[in-house]
DNA sequence: CCTTGACCTTCCAGTGGGGGGAGGCCATAT
DNA sequence: ATATGGCCTCCCCCCACTGGAAGGTCAAGG
């Protein structure tokens, strides 16, 4: 079964650490080109198709979505990209991520002190519900 | 139309600061029970629904999921609840967020490392896209 | 009386980023 | 010959909604 340089979607996953089921999910949104197939209709990967793979699972785990993955594959592939849009797109994100950590930390921070304010004894009074319940204006 | 304390669903949306199509999900979700029906099958609610649903927003406001909101509702309704419970509900929810905020800001910290070292101009050198595809062990 | 427009009703589909599992083919080891 | 296990496609599920289509209901205006 196995060509010289080539490796099924099981081993594939292992290498690129995209499990199987993500990779024909990714193919099938057009984020990878659709794989070529053995004469068993087989999902054959080589090198080259690991590297996108990887490159996705990193990117994923930076935190990017796929579409901004997609413009990241792009510039990737071009060698003739600005390094002017890279970073363009990785402070966007940065931005997206400073503001969603301060709304988490607000968040955060407010519940905590509703929970410090709570005795957490067997007795009902509960400043949680009582913010909770409070009608806002 | 309008009986002395009902309102239409939209009336409540306004109110509660919840729409009607989620208005209609919690009810089918089960996470509010269903409302009065009009002779026009029109979903008639009063002031107790409304705080209910003004309820739910807060809660939603400050991150739980629906399933702890099931719990603190339950909570909210039994008059001899123990604050304890109510309590430790809030500190588990502060201990995810915790969590995610020391994710998002592991990502943003090593995001805004890699895009402050990219010279950002017309070249193709980029040490965002090199990390991108650099081979984790 | 009729139309318009703003409500309301139900049901269906899609979002993002996959996971689980059915039912069937393929490959290898015993 | 058969038992495993990996691969294939297909469809459903998760969360918490959101949008849209098709149709009922009501008040006001001409």
């Amino acid at each position: 079964m196995r060509a010289k340089g080539g490796m099924t979607i099981g081993q594939a996953a292992v290498s690129s650490g995209v499990p199987p089921k993500t990779i024909r999910f990714y193919e099938e949104m057009g984020l990878v080109k659709p794989a070529e197939r053995l004469a068993n209709r087989y999902r054959a990967y080589d090198e080259s198709n690991l590297q996108t793979l990887r490159f996705i699972r990193r990117a994923r785990d930076l935190g990017f979505s796929l579409q901004e993955i997609d413009k990241l594959l792009a510039l990737y592939r071009n060698r003739r990209r600005a390094s002017e849009d890279v970073k363009r797109l990785a402070l966007a994100h940065v931005a997206q991520l400073d503001h969603k950590i301060a709304e988490l930390t607000r968040i955060r921070d407010t519940l905590a002190d509703l929970a410090r304010r709570c005795h957490g004894d067997q007795r009902p009074d509960c400043p949680i519900l009582d913010d909770l319940e409070r009608p806002r204006s």
